[in-house]
DNA sequence: CGCCTTGGGTGCGCTACCGTCCAGACCGTC
DNA sequence: GACGGTCTGGACGGTAGCGCACCCAAGGCG
């Protein structure tokens, strides 16, 4: 059990709203603590409660035939239950938790009220949309165009900017469901980056050796994600 | 140079308006032509114009490294330019005509002034984005899972919906860039779909012959998607 | 201590698609 | 009716990832 961590423990898109309706957000808040392999969402079911994770992260993958892909990664920048800002109120995806830790939650009916009261927040969650579709169109193409060694980088890189760490728990299987591929496809790009003392696993725990060498070996959809982050939401 | 088709020019977005707002919108937007490959759009560039295809249609593609990626078709059912509803004035995506023909085109500002005065409209725009967003996500798995005669005739179902016929021009060196793959590749697709008699082309003018038989060719990413839209904006 | 579950690694034949280059087929133009 | 551009078809070897089946090692638990 490591000593919690000094980074504080946040959302992002939480933090720059102006104080008044941040405060107010939170009021209607309750901290979690989301545990690993949680589901959170289900294609097609009612969305019962939004959350906004602050050390812990959550995978939203599209269930296809007897397989799987992620499509997207919520850590302390994002959310899970957007639809709800577009006004459908149920989930397009399927979404379980790939990194345990505390979250914040908050149901529905209050998220709505929050989003009629707080045009800041409203204006907040749209940019966010921008982002996430902007990076489900990046996703497509790097699912099709890159090689796994390249995928799988990124998405190391991925959940260790949401994990706040260098190292944690995930294993093989899981993340060939997520990269959409075999176990053994992740075992031969894993073994390689290992070999290129990028990377170090052993039974689920993955650590992170080398960040610069990761990026390099990543494709340039890691970089092109966080640019359009930052870009859009400053 | 065919009749003018019986169908009314619409846009089905707009068509689902209230009377009100429909006929305040559609004064401040102007009818213009779009012809074949004409560029709306490009990554990162500022959004002057939102169109609204009524019997044209518009492909939004990803530009990869030396390859493309087709990732959203826009026809009468949607628009081009829904990145300002999020509050975001520059494109993500390139986009192109696929389908010459009219559509409405109003300047951005007005577009947003729009957006002030009716809730209808930013009901129903954002509705629209949730669609785009999950045929997104659609669209990255369909990319990894399918194989290329499935997705080909998924593509060719689409554009046939929104050009309103059954044939279109379009030539295998463009659909082999919209597919991300080899010309040869879509040579070989198409082949074979025609072996099936179920379509017919020659030198760019593809004819569809059995719908149906093209819709069980094609990846149950087809049905998905028109399910999604029907679900979502009724 | 032995057992069993979980996680990781290997081998083998196979397929879908790749990159490249070349060949034919159609069609407007002069 | 020869010419040149555009569109389509095919050949060739190469490779990333597949499905399957099996093995090995670590570690929890009785």
């Amino acid at each position: 059990m490591p000593p919690p961590p000094a980074a504080p423990a946040t959302n992002r898109l939480l933090a720059s709203l102006p104080r008044a309706d941040r405060q107010h957000l939170l009021a209607g808040c309750r901290q979690v603590d989301l545990v690993l392999a949680e589901i959170l969402a289900e294609p097609g079911e009612r969305i019962n409660h939004v959350y906004f994770p602050t050390r812990s992260f959550i995978s939203a993958t599209i269930p296809a035939a007897s397989a799987g892909l992620e499509v997207g990664l919520i850590g302390d920048e994002g959310m899970l239950g957007s639809s709800l800002v577009l006004g459908v109120g149920t989930s397009a995806l399927h979404a379980l938790v790939q990194g345990a830790g505390p979250a914040l939650r908050m149901d529905a009916t209050t998220f709505r009220r929050e989003l009629e009261r707080s045009p800041a927040l409203r204006q907040r969650l749209l940019r966010y949309l921008h982002v996430v579709m902007t990076q489900l169109a990046q996703a497509a193409a790097c699912t099709r165009f890159h090689v796994l060694e390249e995928r799988l980088a990124r998405w190391l890189l991925m959940s260790a900017d949401r994990s706040h760490a260098g190292q944690f728990h995930v294993t093989q299987e899981l993340m060939a469901y997520m990269l959409g591929v075999r176990r053994v496809g992740v075992t031969r790009a894993a073994t390689a980056l290992q070999q290129r003392r990028l990377i170090q696993y052993s039974r689920g725990n993955i650590a992170i050796l080398d960040r610069r060498g990761l990026e390099a070996a990543s494709c340039a959809c890691y970089a092109a994600d966080k640019a359009t982050y930052t870009k859009t939401l400053g």
